[in-house]
DNA sequence: CTTGCTTCTGTAGTTACTACAGGATGCATA
DNA sequence: TATGCATCCTGTAGTAACTACAGAAGCAAG
């Protein structure tokens, strides 16, 4: 049986973050030891470094949720699976060209200070009024 | 003397949003007319606009209350306008790269999708256990 | 005078954690 | 055996920047 701070280490998930978990029903309930300290399973580490891949590709927690439980279920899932991951990744794509504009937007802004000029630019830039 | 409302649509910002910065003392107490509503002048949308505008850019609230206060300042104000400006250019950039990699990396998961396996290579690839 | 839109205050909820405080337990060493 | 340090526990509150009500009151037109 493994500790809270080893289950920790081997998925990358706070000590914190795990209890809160549990808290909130994202996993269910450890099992305790004889002193009342989580002990967890090699399949519940798992479990977290699922969840733990998943936030990193930027899933929300609810569909972290769905995505395990689709991994759960006997089959079809894979279309829901498919389904999810073209849905996040039409968001990642949005999200990506509001930032190219910004960066855009921003670098413009910026190199225009590098003049040395007595007004500011991109004070200026901003204010547009 | 201009309305709540009329000053939400002139700026952009919501209602609520005008008043939870008020209330936070991002930006002064408008002023009020006798019944107790508040009236705002032309300044004052300007001053909501340049907040819009920053914060459009990704500007954290602190950074914007910030730069409006450098934009009141006398002079001297430019570089330190340009130092945020790279700060948050750099973030931006930061944030580009990380997002650039995650969509490489979902678009990869999703394409296996497309063969109609029977068994789900995106969930595979994120149990990977 | 009624209808419907706008505004008011105050409070609570959102997302996904993170950060304590204050106390108990486990383990290794002197 | 004592002690000291790491680890763990619960419970609560804080984070960023809003957003969403509820319930009451004001305003303008027909």
């Amino acid at each position: 049986m493994i500790a809270i701070g080893e289950a920790s280490r081997l998925s990358g998930v706070s000590i914190e973050t795990i209890r809160y978990y549990e808290r909130e029903g994202i996993v269910s309930k450890a099992g305790r030891t004889a002193s009342g300290r989580r002990a967890y399973s090699d399949t519940e580490i798992s479990e977290l470094r699922f969840i733990k891949r998943c936030r990193d590709l930027g899933f929300s927690i609810p569909d972290v949720v769905a995505l395990r439980d689709l991994a759960d279920a006997p089959n079809n899932s894979c279309k829901t699976v498919e389904g999810l991951g073209r849905k996040h990744l039409a968001e990642v794509r949005t999200k990506l060209k509001e930032l190219r504009q910004l960066e855009k937007a921003l670098s413009e802004l910026v190199s225009n200070c590098a003049n040395g000029k007595s007004d500011c630019p991109m004070l200026d830039a901003l204010r547009a009024s």
